[in-house]
DNA sequence: ATCATTGCAAAAGATTTGCAAGGTC
DNA sequence: GACCTTGCAAATCTTTTGCAATGAT
């Protein structure tokens, strides 16, 4: 909360808002009343999500006078994930976002019944990814790693429900 | 080649053709003109490919009296995902298609700069994949990774680039 | 002959863009 | 005041769908 901008504070834990402001301010870009309001209402809960579901998220519990469009929605996302405050990947058809910026990196278990996504952390994934890289003379970026499934209580409802279906 | 949908050449190694055939059969589909000119198509090269480039593909070569339109192509094509010939994942926001039928699993590092997808096999990752499941108690149906940067080539392009521009 | 399949045109869903009006530095 | 942003409407891109005509068994 101290000065922004001064270079020694590159190194600091700034907090998303501040983050951005930076990123903006780099960039010549302006901080303005809806970039402000879309970067803490995003960073207001841990959960992922996507375009539409934020808007919805808006929609309700924004007045409508101070409530940023669906463009400028998209536009700032987009800014967002430039910054290297979100990340950003493909889910059934759709850009599905989540924390970045002072979040340790993890991959993805898609329970494809319920659509939930359970965050883990495999450091051996990591190395095995840099030892594929290596091996091709491959620069590594990044990765994107989703498992796709059954979750456990999807699994134990279904189970459930068989066992009474068994019992009719 | 021999007689077919009998039941003892279920275990044969049949033509992506004749598993297609195969398969409709059994959902009561038909074998149709269009049908047999996309597989066939489809798996005449081993290659990346999506909806567009298949339609550019046939375009270029198939006489419009017998081109299958796109409707029809995106219908066959989900078909062959569904009939286990084809695998399909999303790569910037369309739908990537690969042979899935007779061909070792995989997964991916994606260059993003010439856009190439190079396969690469893993039994750690398989491994490290059903132990984090597991872990969770899910059951996993599949995965998704792809690894992206920039692919060998691509950095030594850009190295030329640069030593040739430093030479100035 | 019956019933699945095709092509066309149009729809649908997600995301992007041109541009005039309004806001920020 | 200069210039960036926004919102609106419309465009784009990818994929899907209704339906009448056509084709496979």
């Amino acid at each position: 909360m101290s000065k922004k901008f001064s270079l020694g504070d590159v190194e600091t834990a700034l907090s998303p808002r501040e983050r951005f402001e930076e990123y903006l301010h780099s960039k010549k870009m302006r901080f303005t009343q809806e970039r402000k309001l879309l970067v803490e209402h995003v960073f207001a809960r841990h959960e992922h999500f996507d375009a539409n579901s934020l808007l919805d998220d808006l929609t309700a519990n924004v007045e409508r006078k101070h409530r940023p469009s669906r463009p400028t929605v998209y536009r700032t996302l987009g800014e967002l994930v430039e910054a290297g405050l979100l990340r950003k990947f493909e889910l059934d058809g759709r850009a599905v976002f989540e924390h970045d910026y002072g979040y340790p990196p993890h991959d993805h278990l898609y329970c494809t019944k319920c659509e939930s996504l359970i965050e883990f952390h495999s450091d051996d994934l990591l190395e095995l990814r840099n030892r594929v890289a290596q091996e091709h003379g491959f620069r590594v970026a990044g990765h994107l790693l989703i498992i796709q499934g059954v979750c456990a209580e999807c699994s134990q409802a279904k189970r459930r429900a068989k066992r009474k279906q068994d019992l009719l």
